[in-house]
DNA sequence: GGTAAAGTTGAGGTCGGTGTCAAGATGAGG
DNA sequence: CCTCATCTTGACACCGACCTCAACTTTACC
């Protein structure tokens, strides 16, 4: 707040216009949109994102992260919220989902693709505990199976952002079937020894530094 | 053959030497990798893969269709062969998954990924057919659970072709995991009734011609 | 209203990839 | 051996995106 009054306010005001572009256009085309885009839509030149935000990774990290964990943390919220927990997790999947469905700059988030972005790091790790809250509940309501891991939820989002991807033109709800599908191989009921260890977080990690592109 | 006369004795021989190296390469790196590393890799300039094949799709249906016929015939050739149809489904399904693994042409094969190859697009729908055959038997054992379609499959796929994508680095049984909670899924046993109606025929379609990318 | 600091611009360099074509190399048949 | 049709080459134009920086514009303050 101190520092904010070193920045000349036509530039603030192009600051505003750029962060409000930029949600527009990462939520509509994925956290990969070219920054062109960007600033055109600010009606401002590519230089001045340069100037203001370092680079793409910069201005992630200053329009992404928040709005990130609001949902997030008020889809957690609700599950937990929920008097079953089985009702609370499935709800919890789901909703998440939905924000890949309607939210391409979430749908990067949530499938961990976005590297270099420390405070978006800080909110998907943040958001990964609450998840592991959630599923540990539904665990010891023996209603998820026994061997459910938390870091198997980054294979239901991880498939449902290719799912997404693919079908969200010809059939915008064919993610929910597939997700039942899912939701029915973790229920407790018809559980199968499993024929591999879950990640473990150190993996966990470098899938996500290793990694950047998802088409 | 009576046609093959008509080409120069050294056109052959870079032809072959292409065919060659466009089969390692696409098999390293995808139908998407640069055809300059193909090119390198025959040792030959990028003008002759156009004369030759006139464009990256003129190469991949002329290298890969046969490759992946013969795996995707075998592949269900064992699984009808399987005394138990569940099983049959079910390997079935893993072996498929496993061509992903090993080999990103095929990943992008049967992620349906490679628009404008009418070769390849005739041996999926030949595959798909198969694979329907397969999945109807273990529906009429009674361990498919009966509101599965054919099309259903694809969601396994593109899920599996995603997470090859991620963790084929940090953690290579993964999909295995991820594919077992799937199966499990797909047991008459569990099964719950599902949200939405699966994939017409036409939606298929649509989504092959309509996307072409994958990351 | 003048000046200096702050801010913005957009042309231009870079990069990786695609696709083309005139010029030159090479094999086949006389 | 010569010639011609066939084949290959690699430089080139193109694209979309990234990022930079010298020149220019605007604001803030006196």
């Amino acid at each position: 707040m101190g520092e904010a009054r070193t920045v000349r306010a036509d530039a603030r005001r192009n600051i505003e216009k750029l962060l409000c572009a930029a949600a527009e256009v990462f939520g509509e085309r994925g956290l990969h949109a070219p920054l062109d885009a960007i600033a055109q839509r600010a009606g401002v030149s590519t230089g001045t994102i340069y100037h203001r935000f370092g680079s793409r990774e910069g201005l992630i990290d200053a329009v992404v992260p928040q709005y990130a964990e609001e949902r997030l943390d008020t889809a957690a919220g609700r599950a937990l919220a929920c008097a079953d927990p089985w009702e609370g997790f499935a709800q919890y999947v789901e909703r998440v989902c939905e924000l890949q469905v309607q939210n391409l700059a979430l749908n990067d988030v949530i499938s961990r693709n976005h590297p270099g972005t420390p405070k978006l790091a800080e909110v998907c790790h943040r958001s990964q505990e609450q998840a592991r809250r959630i599923a540990e509940r539904a665990q010891a309501d023996g209603s998820l199976r026994a061997d459910f891991a938390a870091e198997d939820l980054l294979f239901v989002f991880w498939s449902n952002a290719m799912l997404v991807r693919f079908t969200s033109g010809a059939a915008p709800d064919a993610w929910r079937r597939s997700l039942a599908f899912t939701l029915d191989g973790l229920r407790s009921e018809g559980a199968r020894p499993l024929p591999t260890a879950a990640l473990t977080p150190e993996q966990v990690e470098r899938v996500m530094e290793g990694r950047g592109r998802a088409a």
